[in-house]
DNA sequence: ACAAAAAATGTAAACGGTTACATTTTTTTT
DNA sequence: AAAAAAAATGTAACCGTTTACATTTTTTGT
């Protein structure tokens, strides 16, 4: 592949004057600029960015860490660091860590080596303390989804208590009691927030959650499947199911009525996430709504600035570190049975809160 | 952050010492080796890979051109490609082009320009003169998704004509006559190719597929809903729709109940690629499994070996360049309503296609 | 037409690694 | 213990850029 030596030597000038060419430097005149530009033309020059990235020391790439990128919450994630990677002339490096916290220092480190102007991370496996350890030897690093005090100028994550809280609140007001949940087995902290919240309100009613009416599953369809099968299994009786995210309230809904239970009618589910599945679904999940796309923007902007550090862009007073979820009523969730007349949604109401 | 001379300068020793313990030389004594991974450490050094590159000329990056990739289609295809980075070491760098063959252009060139060892497109837009072109100048570039004979050994493609085929003898065997077709209005290969071997397949049954019963639209959820919307106030009359892919045929589900019609009991719906939507969707899709991930590995394995001139890796008596897709039935098609009685299909053969 | 000022171009060092080859140190052989 | 062989380490060139500074060329003013 040509140089910038090939170049200079064809077009009989240094490379210093094909570097201005490539750079758009002014200060060379018009006639060598087009001649340079015909001799790139034709030798189908390409600038080297590795190299340009060792005497500049911007690589203009932005590295991603996330577990799964087919799964459709962190390619919408994916989404939102590639639209402020192209904002800022840069390009997305993804990384992949398969379960394991060996994985995923790997995948950092991996993004270190090449020195990403910005690096977000997904992590789910990886303990607080190394992802201390790595923000405070690497401040362009920003963590997604987890609330780490010691770092907190470097999360940005969602309050999923509230989420929690929502849900609960949601299905109150429908005059649901008896309840279900099932919930992610991975070791983080979203679960344990979520159902935290989730008791919380019952609480505030006089409501309880007995721990035989969680059940821990893959956060996956099939995990989904599974836990609503061993509920089903251990006798729990209940009208409401809190689940963990829209895949596995999908799996939920379709163990459902494998048993023979019908959504909403008889028993109302409710998802977490609101990725395009929960509108895609039948009947189309009501669920709390992750702004996973704008999480992804505020963390890649966050990483790029603390890169060179420059905060102007990122006005601290408008957008908090801690986003908040919102429940969308789709058609999952209704009255409690035995409860009041059904009070059917107004189905205009639910697509003005896409 | 620390280079490597730092490193060589705490540890007392010149960097090519430093050099071949990052490498894993076995020229290097025990004793060296810990002092210098012992400072490595310390002083929390990681290797610059963009300087390797520079010096060993390979980036152990593989770069992938695709429209969106928060599309589950897409992200299939990115997961495919980053398995095989990951079995060699390497990472993938992800462009997503906006619909434009200037874009398309650019991300190509951005990834040419990072020295990728290989290069995997998905282009919607970009001239097949522009991409021979591209390809002859740059052979470690693989084209999916699209057949130019030209270029033919770094193409790597399923067998549209054969989908539709396949699609048209599905309908025929449950014995309708009436169809429709909404398809994709994007500038490419596919939608032709998929519609001309559906009409094949009629043709053999005498049978026809008038213009008026082919609508174009986006190739999404939208698309479908508008374009059957469009195909109804155009009073066709159809049992059997044949749709682009999975989100048009869900989007044409959600217009078709809308207007009073049942799925699949007064119309078929058959979609294609197999996304994992079409699992999830009521009634569960019949649809044209697309072996996006395999593609995906092919093709990124191939760019690597051209990279490499190696081919040893590659068997190609056993892997053609042409895949076929393969029917999988579910539940979005039945008998014609005025044909035979309906034969439900048994729940355990559709799981056993899976 | 000439000097001075301005503009264009060239030279060379740096960026952070790898590696062939030279040199030094250690080990083995006698 | 000295010489030879083997192993470890160091030196320096190179990979393809950018850029401060030096030099040359062109333009301007008189």
């Amino acid at each position: 592949m040509a140089t910038i030596k090939d170049v200079a030597r064809e077009a009989k000038v240094s490379i210093a004057t094909v570097s201005r060419v490539i750079n758009q430097d002014d200060k060379v005149r018009d006639k060598t600029r087009e001649h340079v530009l015909s001799v790139m033309k034709a030798l189908g020059y390409q600038v080297n960015v590795n190299a340009r990235a060792l005497s500049t020391q911007k690589t203009a790439t932005l590295g991603l860490v996330v577990p799964d990128i087919s799964d459709p919450f962190f390619a919408c994630l994916a989404k939102g660091v590639d639209s402020i990677a192209r904002q800022h002339q840069s390009q997305v490096l993804l990384c992949t860590a398969q379960n394991s916290s060996d994985s995923e220092q790997q995948a950092i480190d991996s993004l270190l080596q090449r020195r990403c102007d910005g690096i977000i991370l997904y992590c789910t496996h990886l303990a607080d303390s190394a992802l201390i350890d790595i923000v405070q030897r690497y401040s362009n690093v920003v963590v997604v989804a987890r609330n780490i005090p010691e770092i907190a100028e470097n999360c940005i994550y969602l309050d999923d208590e509230l989420g929690g809280q929502l849900a609960a609140e949601h299905l109150l007001a429908l005059s649901h009691s008896r309840f279900a949940s099932i919930m992610s087995e991975l070791p983080i902290q979203d679960p344990k927030l979520r159902l935290s919240g989730f008791k919380t309100a019952l609480d505030k009613q006089a409501l309880t959650l007995t721990e035989e009416q969680v059940v821990y599953g893959t956060p996956d369809q099939l995990g989904g499947e599974q836990a609503v099968n061993s509920l089903l299994k251990n006798q729990q009786t209940f009208t409401a199911l809190f689940a963990y995210n829209d895949a596995m309230a999908i799996g939920a809904i379709s163990a459902l009525e494998e048993a023979g239970f019908k959504v909403p009618d008889d028993i109302s589910v409710i998802g977490f996430d609101d990725i395009y599945l929960a509108h895609y679904s039948r009947p189309k999940l009501t669920t709390l709504h992750y702004p996973v796309e704008a999480i992804a923007k505020h963390a890649a902007l966050l990483a790029i600035n603390k890169h060179s550090n420059k905060y102007s862009q990122l006005d601290k007073t408008v957008h908090s570190h801690r986003y908040q979820p919102i429940l969308v009523e789709r058609q999952s969730t209704v009255f409690a049975p035995t409860a009041a007349p059904k009070q059917s949604l107004n189905e205009s109401q639910i697509e003005r809160q896409n």
